[in-house]
DNA sequence: TTAAAGTATATAGTTACTATATAGTCAATA
DNA sequence: TATTGACTATATAGTAACTATATACTTTAA
């Protein structure tokens, strides 16, 4: 080295520094993002412990992601003031990173626990059950829309329960009207919805109230709904009940935890007398 | 379509619902991650909701960074159980992004702290100030180290404060002793340290302790630090101080805020009695 | 002095897309 | 019914930020 008293470190030991690889760093060297400060004749590198601080801010805004060429251009023209700025607008970028990281967390858990719950169960059981309070957020009608029609509402509630951060990982389910129920027109739901932590303004919510209600489940495909229904039609009967209002229907079990629709499993929730 | 009574979603409607883009979904269907529910004879894709809610868990882990692999992966072989215990496993390590997002986010803070001070100050002036308390964490001995021991000593000291997460943004600076200040060997330092919140056991700290202080700075390379000494010196005779123990040297501006070394500021400060 | 460990360049491959060119399909209007 | 504009498709090339591999030179420690 032309300058034996000073202190330098090579590639290798500036990569472990930084617990990068060697490749990186020739890579950053080549796109001006981190050059050493001392390249020899031979071509070998030498870095300073200045370099390493330059490192730290370039690993802290990647880490953010912001393009290395972004940070390259803000490197070679920055100033302290520019410096504070940057840094300033990142720390609204960590916060939402840390909201978002936040809002996944609790769709995880979510997940979590409806699939435990999903596993629990038997899906041939009939049962009634007090059931609390729930607050839903609830699509457009929808009773009598065309398929188009329902596509749109589907793509507009889900935007819906995105743009306000509802979406808890609960399932969107769906509402059947006694009337239709009764008529065995199964697939023909009044309203999509999704369970909500409590009321927010200027969104459409309705309260399922508390109560006892009848809880089955349907194996399979949804289409193929109507043999679980008269299961509980007969259940009805035999316990000599009457439904009222609403059926809910949710997907305990769908695409996420088993594979093809005929392993899917729907929870019914129905309102008695 | 062949099913025409059936509720499928373009592939252009799929992706905005998703806010994506339809090429990502095609090449989500050629690597076999998310593939439509029909292809029809003339190639058109169909997607249902259901894959809707598989875009959602496709969504969540590679926001958490699993490859696209291992996401189709677990999608084609899963069972309840497994996607339980995966979604678990994300948990923590949703975790452990949250805690590096808050320790990014100290060390931004601490950054543009120290150098919206250095905006402040002037770089020429020389004052004497009471400081409060700090515990520095601390490197090994180096006052007679070779260089080889030296950027070794910086590679274990810098290690150290990131496997406890004492990094926060604090520079690394440099402890100078008094003899060797009175001796005019600016180069021969006796510890780095770091300002750290309080003591933590099984690391090596000392306190600088509160009191009266002589405030200088330095602008320009570390390696011609003499005349501000010298300038420190006269401030002393002149008014009839005298140093003790250390001189506590730190960059308040470096390379991330300023290009070049000869724009560099160090911030000295010298306990008087 | 020689072998191991380290350094360099050059090239190809990877992931998860994005952009562009070309062509077939559908749905609403003229 | 024809046609036009909005959609759909495939194929290919390009991008970012690396990683892997091959080949060759240099330093350092035995």
């Amino acid at each position: 080295m032309s300058e034996q008293s000073h202190k330098y470190f090579t590639t290798g030991e500036f990569a472990k520094l930084c617990h990068i690889s060697k490749q990186t760093l020739f890579y950053y060297d080549e796109i001006g993002l981190l050059s050493p400060y001392i390249k020899e004749d031979n071509g070998y590198r030498y870095y300073t412990y200045s370099q390493y601080e330059v490192y730290i801010v370039i690993e802290l805004l990647k880490d953010l992601g912001m393009p290395l060429k972004e940070i390259r251009n803000f490197l070679n023209n920055k100033t302290p003031i520019e410096a504070i700025q940057l840094l300033t607008s990142q720390l609204d970028e960590i916060d939402n990173k840390i909201s978002k990281l936040q809002h996944i967390r609790t769709i995880a858990e979510t997940t979590i626990k409806i699939i435990k719950e999903a596993l629990e169960v038997d899906w041939e059981s009939i049962t009634v059950e007090n059931l609390p309070e729930r607050t839903l957020l609830i699509s457009q009608h929808l009773r009598h829309a065309t398929n188009r029609q329902y596509l749109n509402a589907v793509t507009d509630f889900i935007d819906l329960c995105n743009k306000h951060e509802l979406y808890t990982g609960h399932p969107i389910g769906a509402i059947l009207a006694e009337e239709e129920i009764l008529a065995e027109n199964f697939g023909n739901y009044s309203y999509l919805y999704t369970e909500m932590p409590s009321s927010i303004e200027k969104v459409s919510t309705i309260v399922r109230p508390a109560g006892q209600y009848i809880i089955a489940y349907h194996k399979g495909n949804d289409k193929e709904i109507a043999p679980s229904y008269h299961r509980i039609f007969e259940f009805v009967k035999e316990h000599q009940l009457a439904i009222k209002n609403f059926a809910y229907e949710e997907y305990i079990l769908d695409e996420v935890a088993v594979n093809g629709a005929e392993n899917y499993v729907t929870k019914i929730m129905i309102p008695i007398k």
